[in-house]
DNA sequence: TCACGAACGTTATATCATTACGTCCTTAAT
DNA sequence: ATTAAGGACGTAATGATATAACGTTCGTGA
């Protein structure tokens, strides 16, 4: 269930997302599709939302803005680690502090059905300096 | 350095995340504040601003929404959750897993500074049906 | 009391996201 | 082949969130 074949816009949209090493906003993402016929930022939208929901797709919270995934297991929980310094964004898979976190606040109740890790500073490139 | 003394502005919006048990947008922190006098959404976010910087206010950032912080060490990494049913949110604090997550990052050379972890979910009223 | 910086209020505008509506294309049953 | 249904599309309008620019007022300390 997870390989659906793309739409054109949906590829589109993907391809430009893969090229980036920085998130980018749909309003970017739309800049750059002009010259092949995207017009609104709806289309964008419906785009990103459908590569969403396959796991290819990631939004970044704090950013408004979106990546591509590097193709983990979609369900797998997923951090980011944002150089607010190059805007580079690396993706990083979830081992064993999910469950920790899952049953922190499990502990009180809660069903958790999403969780968003979101980590900003300085890559290691931006960091030395 | 964390108790300076609020202005009016920032201790009227201050009020109303702390009266609330789930996130409020500068919106709808605005529309609560208008018999105050408040106009325009700068003056709400120059509040929020302020008391953000002095860790009695968090900003939610998968719903652009903001709550009052319980008062936990204002620099210790905050983990919310949130209920997608009724928008509870509430805050938990992070004790080991955060320098796990930092280091995670860190092992590539990431130099963490601001960490924003959100669980969205039900709570234990909203899970129960 | 006056100089300075912080906070303020007002207006305008930028940025991000969705709703509404009608059309076209694919697909599968007939 | 025909057609009904659903999905994706394009266009236009609007809603929701956030900031910039400007001049004024307020509080504090010299």
């Amino acid at each position: 269930m997870t390989a659906r074949k793309l739409t054109r816009n949906q590829q589109l949209v993907l391809d430009r997302l893969a090229d980036s090493s920085a998130a980018l906003t749909a309003y970017d993402l739309l800049d750059r599709l002009r010259d092949e016929g995207l017009r609104a930022p709806v289309q964008v939208y419906r785009a990103l939302e459908a590569l969403g929901q396959q796991g290819l797709v990631h939004r970044i919270e704090s950013l408004n803005a979106f990546v591509a995934c590097c193709g983990h297991d979609p369900h797998a929980a997923a951090g980011f680690a944002i150089c607010d310094n190059c805007g580079e964004v690396t993706e990083f898979a979830f081992p064993a502090s999910e469950e920790g976190l899952k049953s922190l606040a499990g502990a009180k109740g809660f069903e958790t059905r999403r969780m968003t890790v979101e980590l900003h500073g300085r890559c290691a490139t931006c960091a030395e300096r």
